[in-house]
DNA sequence: TGTATACTTGCGTCATGATGCAAATATACC
DNA sequence: GGTATATTTGCATCATGACGCAAGTATACA
């Protein structure tokens, strides 16, 4: 069932204290996976190819170190951004397209919840 | 009218030679811009609250200088975030709402067609 | 014109993170 | 066991960015 909130807050302070799904849907830690741009590369790399494929496949694409994007890819995985595989010595990386697909969803949903002149709940809060 | 690719890369290097729509919507500067913790939670704020708040407004309910939340939503409104409209000595600063869910989207549709095992085109590429 | 309020900007400090290289670890194959 | 390949980790360096304070700018109002 839908929760049903009497209000909005009139004033930041209020609004700040107001707990809803949005504070974490913003998830920084997302976001910090996706804002360096050897990242953001490595990951659009990675989508369009569109199967795992292993670190050292993934490194031929950029002019970082092998190192560097063995670091990169750990971080992707560590964020629920990339799924990593280990097969033999070689260890293979894959976007979770499902996944992020449905977080970034919820998270543009959750802004037209928020949005006062959108269908929606718009005006109403905590 | 979609314009029907011929066949997905085999390798991340041929996948990184291959422009795509997602190449552009993992942009990193509007990922930068919701990275940092400060900034977040600024948003979640400004969303929660839904109206244009002034820069004042919004410092009472941080514990970071009003010169420092200043910077952050300057930084939000250049990375597309925020809008932002002066009135008289004051500043009000809005969510993006639309927009903001609308690029969230168009990244989650193009990940789903970059999907290999989703419905969408996922396979094909270049 | 003078003063108060709202916001921005300059600057120094500090923390975080991106990078490359070299060394370490893990696994495959002889 | 010994060697080659794949990846990770330690470490030093460098760049970027967050922060607070103080000074500057813009606007309102007496």
């Amino acid at each position: 069932m839908t929760q049903v909130y009497k209000r909005r807050p009139t004033t930041p302070k209020q609004a700040a204290a107001c707990c809803r799904p949005i504070d974490s849907l913003l998830n920084p830690d997302l976001f910090k996976a996706l804002c360096d741009p050897t990242r953001a590369g490595l990951v659009a790399c990675l989508a369009k190819c569109g199967r795992p494929c292993s670190v050292g496949e993934v490194a031929e694409c950029c002019s970082v170190d092998v190192s560097v994007v063995s670091r990169h890819l750990a971080h992707l995985a560590r964020a629920g951004v990339l799924d990593a595989k280990k097969e033999g010595r070689e260890v293979y990386y894959a976007v979770r397209f499902k996944e992020l697909a449905q977080t970034l969803r919820s998270l543009a949903d959750e802004l037209d919840t928020c949005c006062p002149d959108q269908g929606g709940r718009g005006g109403s809060c905590c």
